[in-house]
DNA sequence: TTGAAAGCGCTAACAC
DNA sequence: GTGTTAGCGCTTTCAA
């Protein structure tokens, strides 16, 4: 055992073990050409010895990481509080937990104040990375394209950019979905609680629902934005209701928001669903303890982020960057419309 | 430019700004005796070539790794979707945000079925740990310490061991608070959703609960155990009320327990406070949103990991191993009880 | 099937 | 203040 720090080495466990350093790694590594003996012997002194790979080491000679980086540019309260960050989280760390890759979560406000996400990525830390929440305004599309690091958004990116790859729902027709809903259920003034502009799911979503009231000769100028929180959707309901106070239904492009408007809606003095019926998306369990219970439009972040592993994983055995891919949505009626 | 993989190596920056490699790292590591011009010099090379350190390199001399573990041996599902575990997450990423280590979040079932955590804490992949969550048979504890890891506990862990250092309230007192407080205003039959018995923190709340009864010569026979979820905490109370319909106060272990507690106490027909008067533990924004609110005693959660983040800060600067510490509980009294 | 040896990129001890 | 050099622990040719 190294006389130093007391932590053993392969040259240790081949010394142990009365072989090469070389042979050691072998045994390590899982290498074919070793006979049995020999490899019962350095196993055996693995086991004494209690080693294990110093994994700066093999990093820098193999200059893989083993790690991947799961990005999400968004404060810390707003990652561990949205449960649509927590279905992503646990789809990726399942997903991942399959394999060999252990996940380093890098979280940051958007815009990236001080750089620390883009620097990590430009650094190579890790050997892929997957971005969840991706804004307009931050380049983090830039960095990991500059860089070549193999990467898949979770969320279409905002940028169009030859290389860039993605797993999304179509949130065009997700939200088409669900206005068409509320137009075939008989509501005639519909306004929306949109995301933030600066997201393609904000920006995707709002499109769907006003090419659906468009296509019906509806008006279509009920809209406040949202920051996707809770807080948020009671804020912009409350200001969509004192604008337009003749609206008969709203599409609110989550859950999460759509559970602050739903207080607003009855803090106006209105029932959901008779003067005012409520669609959501994402589709979390929230949704079901809401009051009413909250139709809504499924956002199946597990498949997504399963699906997402599975793309940077292909990467990183060599393949192709495979071609982006869109999941289905369903609505799921429930009794808020 | 290193010729092969096209990232810049320390080498590369020193060649540029016409130093030794050792004068380059001198500045990329904010040594003082440089010459200013000098390190102008380095500086100018390292922004044209987009240099980064190569993190492995560095660990490999400097036997760090800068990254500190937070484990938690519970499954995925219950990391993501309880909010005392998202509590704790942002706590701790968020005192990190202030250093330079970077969190590795290990999450692996309660004892630890193929050991991927044992093994990644023997195998000192990161500088120290933070564990969360312990239970009573997994042994965690043992390999930090025949590692000596410098590790905190979040939460007491179940073994006593020289140089198990933690931070956690005082459960017995907290269980006591809640249950003193259903005493003194009247209730006379007292049940308990207990948490886990291989977790302190179910053991230690469960024995301030009934030291109260106790010693208002009160019966501590209605006891039910619950895993912490919502609906352990429900099954748990539809046996207590199976068995014990006579109860007219419960004090549940954990406010995701108490919420699943509620709806099978409704579910019975039974009001809330008037019937059976609740109190949970945690204070979590749940607590706010039961019908009714939840009457519960607080746990820090934040303030706790931001403790124990600093406490494995201090170790490893080089510091004793510090006292464990306890932090101050308070009752907060909403419409259940 | 095994071993010898080179070298990954960096820091730190030492010399100047 | 700066440069030279050794060496961290590992994988991977290359040769035997």
């Amino acid at each position: 055992m190294s006389r130093r720090t007391g932590v053993p080495t392969l040259e240790d466990v081949a010394r142990a073990a009365g072989v090469s350093r070389a042979t050691a790694s072998r045994v390590v590594n899982a290498d074919e050409r070793v006979q049995d003996a020999t490899r019962e012997a350095v196993l055996a002194a693995i086991r004494d010895l209690g080693y294990s790979p110093n994994l700066a080491a093999r990093s820098l000679v193999t200059r893989r990481t083993d790690t991947i980086a799961v990005v999400v540019p968004e404060s810390d309260e707003r990652v561990f509080n949205d449960p649509f960050f927590a279905g992503t989280l646990r789809g990726v760390t399942k997903a991942l937990a399959l394999t060999e890759l252990q996940m380093v979560l890098l979280i940051g406000s958007p815009g990236d104040g001080d750089g620390r996400l883009d620097r990590y990525i430009r650094g190579r830390h890790t050997d892929g990375a997957i971005i969840v929440s991706h804004h307009a305004n931050d380049n983090l599309w830039r960095s990991v394209a500059e860089v070549s690091l193999p990467t898949v958004f979770l969320g279409r990116p905002f940028a169009e950019h030859p290389g860039l790859t993605f797993v999304d729902v179509d949130n065009v027709a997700a939200a088409a979905l669900a206005t068409r809903y509320l137009v075939d259920s008989g509501r005639k003034r519909i306004g929306t609680v949109a995301g933030p502009a600066d997201m393609s799911a904000g920006a995707d979503r709002l499109e769907g629902w006003r090419s659906v009231l468009t296509e019906h000769d509806l008006p279509a100028d009920a809209v406040e934005l949202g920051d996707f929180t809770v807080a948020g959707g009671g804020d912009a309901m409350t200001r969509l209701l004192a604008g337009h106070p003749d609206l008969d239904a709203v599409f609110v492009a989550s859950d999460l928001m759509a559970s602050g408007a739903m207080d607003a809606i009855r803090a106006s003095g209105r029932a959901i669903p008779r003067d005012i019926a409520v669609v959501g998306m994402d589709n979390l369990e929230l949704a079901t303890r809401t009051l009413p219970p909250l139709t809504t439009v499924v956002n199946p972040v597990d498949e997504m982020a399963t699906q997402a592993v599975a793309m940077l994983l292909a990467q990183l055995e060599g393949g192709p960057i495979l071609e982006p891919v869109t999941m289905p949505t369903e609505l799921v009626v429930r009794e808020s419309a």
